[in-house]
RNA sequence: GGCCCCAUCGUCUAGCCCGGUCUAGGACACCACCUUUUCAUGGUGGGGACAGGGGUUCGAAUCCCCUUGGGGUCACCA
C-alpha cells in the first residue's frame, strides 16, 4: 500500500482485441506520471461487456505492457508485475462489489429500475433523430412505478436496468489539460448503471473502482471527457472522492481516419479489387469467407487470416497494434519515445529520450490539446537512428531474438556463424529488426531456385560487350581460385580483377556479381554476401546465371 | 443536428499562460548537390506555417470577439 496521499494512476483497458497505439500512449502517460512522483501504477482490466471480452486478449494487453516496458505496481500478476490489496483487478469480479454501491443508490433514491427493451429505446431514439431533436432518455414512467410495481416486474422475469437519476443543473468539468468546460443543463440524462445482465456499466464501475483503488489521476483519451460529466455526479451520489482528470489528445492516421483494425481489411481490400481477384488465394481463406468478406464493407477478417492473405498479395499491412509494430522490427523503447512525442512534448527541441527520462520530465501542463497523426515515416526514422546507433553485439543479439520469434525457418536454414556474419553486415542498413529478414530470402533459397529479376539481369549482365556476363565469365576463374574464403580474401581479389578489367570500377564487377547470386541489385556488402553463401553457393548461382543470360 | 473541445510548416511539435528577444525554432518528410561496390546510411544547402476577419495595444503567433475548419460526444461498448 503506498503512503497516504501519494499518486495513484491507473490503465484500464478493456481486453478486446489488441492494445493499440492510442492506448499504449495512455497507458505510458499514466506510468510516466506516476513513476516520476514515486506514485503507483495501477492496472486494471475492464471486462465487463461479456461479449467482447476474452482472456487471451487480456494476456495480450500485459504482454504488451511488459514488451513496452511499462510496469504495473498494481494489477493483474504477470512476469514479476502487479498484485496488490486493492483487488481483485478484473471488473468482472467485483460484482458484489458494485452491488452494494448500487444499494445505496437505489436505497437513496438516485437510481431506479427502467424495463424498456433495447427496441422500445431504438424506436425512441430514432423518432427523435428524424425529427432532428436531440434524443433524451425519458424517465417519467419509470420514476412513477411504485416500489411494489417494480417488485412484481421484477418477480415476472422482465428484464431490467438500472439507472441512474442525473441531477438538474449543468455541470462544470475540470481538467487538468484542457481547463474547465461546462455542459448546460440537460446534456446528461439517466444513464445506466447496470446492463440487464447485472455486470455494471463502464461509466458505474469505472467510478467505484476509481475510489476504491485510490486512483488519484486519471488520465485517459479525449473521447471520455463528455463522460467525466456523468462520473462526476456520480461521486456527488456516492459520497466520492474526485480524481484529477487529464483527456488526452486522440491519435488518428496520416490522413485524419480513425486508426482502427479495419484499416488492414481496407487495404486488402482494395488490393484484391485492383487485382481483380474474385477467388482466395490457397491456403489464406475459404472460398465462403472471402466472398463474404469482399461483398460486405464492415466484414473483417481474423488477425492470422489477413496475415496470411496479405503474404500471399504481398502486401505488407498496415501496424497498427502494439504487436504489429513489434512484429515489423521496431523497437519498444523507440515506440515508447515516438509515442510520447504525439501530444507531449519536453520542449527545449528535445526528442530522443528514453522512459527513465520521460518519467521524470513529464507533465500535464505540456500535454498538447490537439489530436495527433500518427506519422509512421518519423517512427521508421527514429527506429533507424535507434538500431544504427546501438553496440554492434547488441544489434546482433537483439535481431537474432526477433529471428527466433517471428522467422524461424529462416533461422533453421543458416548456421549460427552464417547468421550472425549477415546480422552484422546488416546492422547499418538496417532500419527495423525485420529488414534483414525481408530482404535477404535469397540467401536461404536453394542455388538452383534464385529468382532474377528481369531489369536487374538486363541491365547488368546483358548488353552490349564487355557486359556483365563477360565480367562474371571471367570472375568466375579467380573466385574458384581464391585461397581463403573470407572478406578481406574476396576483396582483395575482386578488387584486383577490377583494376585489370573495369579500370578500377568496382560496380561494373560487384553489380553483375551480386545479381548472379542474389537475383537482384540489392543485397548487403557484396563480400560479406559471398562469406555467407560460400564458396560452394556462390559458385553454382554464378554458374546458373552465367547458364541462363549466356546462351542464345 | 444538440452539446463540448480545439486551431503554428505536408506531419509531430517549440513559442502562447506572464504581448516586444519571432524577418516564428527543432525533428520527420520533400527538393538539390556531395560521399558511396548495390541498397541504406552520412554530409551540405534549400523551399515550407502563425486558418480568415474584426477588435484591444505604441506593439499580437501570443489577449478578446466573430466566422470558418477540425475533433469528440449523444449505447444495456468501453
Amino acid at each position: 500500500m503506498p503512503a497516504a496521499g501519494s499518486i495513484v494512476t491507473r490503465f484500464a483497458p478493456s481486453p478486446s482485441g489488441h492494445l493499440h497505439v492510442g492506448g499504449a500512449r495512455t497507458a505510458l502517460f499514466c506510468w510516466a506520471y506516476a513513476k516520476g512522483r514515486g506514485g503507483t501504477f495501477l492496472l486494471r482490466i475492464e471486462d465487463t461487456d461479456q461479449k467482447r471480452s476474452s482472456d487471451a486478449a487480456s494476456l495480450g494487453f500485459l504482454k504488451d505492457l511488459k514488451w513496452l516496458g511499462i510496469d504495473w505496481n498494481e494489477g493483474p500478476e504477470f512476469d514479476g508485475c502487479g498484485g496488490g490489496d486493492r483487488g481483485p483487478y478484473f471488473q468482472s469480479e467485483r460484482l458484489e462489489i458494485y452491488n452494494a454501491h448500487l444499494q445505496r443508490l437505489l436505497e437513496s433514491g438516485s437510481a431506479y429500475y427502467a424495463f424498456e427493451t433495447t427496441e422500445d429505446l431504438d424506436t425512441k431514439r430514432s423518432a427523435a433523430k428524424a425529427k432532428g431533436v436531440a434524443y433524451r432518455y425519458d424517465r417519467t414512467e419509470s420514476v412513477n412505478r411504485t416500489k411494489q410495481e417494480v417488485a412484481e416486474l421484477l418477480a415476472s422475469g422482465r428484464s431490467a436496468v438500472i439507472r441512474f437519476r442525473t441531477p438538474e443543473g449543468p455541470i462544470t468539468i475540470q481538467d487538468a489539460i484542457l481547463g474547465q468546460a461546462t455542459l448546460p443543463a440537460g446534456e446528461v440524462d439517466d444513464f445506466v448503471l447496470r446492463k440487464a445482465d447485472g455486470f455494471p456499466t463502464y461509466h458505474f464501475a469505472v467510478v467505484v473502482d476509481d475510489e476504491l483503488m485510490g486512483v488519484t489521476h486519471v488520465l485517459r483519451a479525449q473521447e471520455h471527457f463528455n463522460n467525466t460529466a456523468k462520473h462526476m455526479v456520480l461521486q456527488d451520489s456516492l459520497g466520492f472522492r474526485r480524481p484529477t482528470y487529464g483527456h488526452l489528445p486522440l491519435i488518428f492516421n496520416p490522413d485524419g481516419s480513425k486508426m482502427s483494425k479495419r484499416d488492414k481489411d481496407k487495404m486488402l481490400r482494395k488490393a484484391v479489387t485492383e487485382r481483380k481477384i474474385s477467388q482466395p488465394p490457397t491456403n489464406t481463406v475459404s472460398q465462403e469467407e472471402f466472398s463474404a468478406w469482399l461483398a460486405g464493407k464492415n466484414v473483417q477478417l481474423e488477425h492470422a487470416q489477413a496475415d496470411r492473405l496479405a503474404a500471399a498479395l504481398q502486401v505488407v499491412l498496415p501496424e497498427i497494434n502494439v504487436d504489429d509494430f513489434r512484429r515489423s522490427g521496431y523497437l519498444p523503447e523507440v515506440m515508447c519515445n515516438f509515442l510520447a512525442l504525439n501530444g507531449w512534448s519536453p520542449g527545449e527541441n528535445r526528442e530522443k529520450f528514453d522512459n527513465a527520462f520521460l518519467a521524470q520530465a513529464f507533465d500535464l501542463s505540456r500535454v498538447v490539446k490537439t489530436p495527433a497523426k500518427f506519422d509512421r515515416v518519423k517512427l521508421l526514422s527514429f527506429n533507424c537512428d535507434a538500431i544504427t546507433g546501438m553496440p554492434r553485439d547488441e544489434f546482433v543479439n537483439r535481431v537474432r531474438n526477433h529471428g527466433h520469434a517471428y522467422h524461424s525457418d529462416f533461422m533453421r536454414k543458416l548456421s549460427a556463424e552464417q547468421f550472425d556474419t549477415l546480422a552484422a553486415a546488416s546492422h547499418e542498413r538496417s532500419k527495423t529488426l525485420d529488414d534483414l529478414f525481408r530482404l535477404n530470402r535469397f540467401l536461404v533459397t536453394d542455388d538452383q531456385a534464385v529468382c532474377f529479376d528481369s531489369k536487374a539481369a538486363e541491365k547488368n549482365l546483358q548488353g552490349a560487350e564487355p557486359n556483365g556476363l563477360s565480367h562474371l565469365r571471367a570472375l568466375r576463374g579467380v573466385l574458384s581460385e581464391v585461397k581463403a574464403w573470407d572478406a578481406p580474401s574476396l576483396e582483395g581479389a575482386i578488387k584486383a580483377f577490377a583494376e585489370a578489367h573495369t579500370a578500377g570500377q568496382l560496380g561494373k564487377v560487384a553489380q553483375p556479381l551480386r545479381v548472379a547470386v542474389s537475383g537482384t541489385t540489392v543485397s548487403p556488402p557484396i563480400f560479406d554476401t559471398l562469406v555467407i553463401l560460400g564458396r560452394g553457393s556462390t559458385l553454382a548461382r554464378v554458374d546458373r546465371a552465367l547458364q541462363m543470360f549466356g546462351t542464345h
